[in-house]
DNA sequence: GAATAATAGTTGTTTTTGTAACTAACAAGC
DNA sequence: GCTTGTTAGTTACAAAAACAACTATTATTC
């Protein structure tokens, strides 16, 4: 056959980039899940809510870039479970005001831990340096918004 | 209240690596599927058949690291759209060996053009050096199968 | 201040994915 | 060669994601 193309897919960033996030989520992701039954949106709101205090639906879609169903969703598991409580603004009945119980505040801390320990272990595979650079350069692909950016883009 | 935690989420590998390869697949995703209605799975079904020429089901698994029936129905959808054929192999009648249709030989020489110039244009935010080695370490994290690696993990 | 537009969040429906169970073909052991 | 185990691939069902349409409330504009 004429396969004498090249193109290495190895090195193609939005190929490379998705093998990568699967492999690295996987440890993690079995945390959440099989210990606390979470999802991947939810870990993501729980720890904006045990990282940032007090906080809406909205400002968690800003600044994690979810989908604001996806988010609402999340809301609701995490509340039934009891890990957080919601209450309507009174500046803004609309909104309604996300935060952690001292459960929710439990489990938050406990898989921060696990996050802190992955997160020590790449460095026996790289360099402080090399780890720096690669979370700069991450940073810059994931975009636009810098590192904690609210930088007026829509909400999804 | 006690927000005074210091964890930095964006700093975080497999959530940071999650949203660069999302943000990064975005441009790329909106061809593929827009223009040929291609999902994931589906084009790099497509790309691998373009690049190693005539190959099972099994060794795209292998390669990709995708799931048996993920693959199964990639290529139900190309064959249904005339980008691909599929022949039972003589040496092994359980086997499909799967080829790329002319079309869809120019459907993937169009996307992998898109994907070099994608590829190119990261030249203007990244030099050689960091390219490299940010593929370098993306590979490493990719892990365990390395290059072109088809070191004995499971079928996924 | 009524009409119109915009925003926060929810709900319903459709796609896509994940998982388990299945069929058909081959391989090994005895 | 026949039983037992594997493997390639498909199909059916359950879980999750994507997308559109909706309600309630606040902002805007004339």
């Amino acid at each position: 056959m004429e396969n004498s193309d090249t193109f290495d897919l190895q090195l193609f960033l939005p190929y490379l980039l998705n093998q990568a996030a699967e492999e690295s989520s996987l440890s993690f992701q079995r945390v959440y899940k099989d210990r606390y039954g979470m999802l991947r949106t939810e870990w993501r709101v729980l720890f904006h809510l045990g990282i940032f205090g007090q906080m809406t639906a909205r400002d968690i879609g800003l600044r994690a870039r979810l989908h604001k169903t996806k988010i609402s969703r999340a809301v609701q598991k995490l509340a039934d479970r009891r890990f957080i409580t919601r209450h309507r603004s009174d500046a803004d009945r609309r909104q309604e005001l996300l935060e952690l119980t001292a459960a929710g505040r439990t489990a938050y801390l406990n898989l921060r831990t696990i996050a802190e320990r992955y997160q020590a272990d790449l460095g026996t595979d790289f360099t402080k340096a090399e780890l720096a650079l690669l979370q700069n350069m991450l940073q810059r692909l994931a975009g636009k918004a810098g590192k904690t950016g609210k930088t007026g883009n829509k909400q999804r």
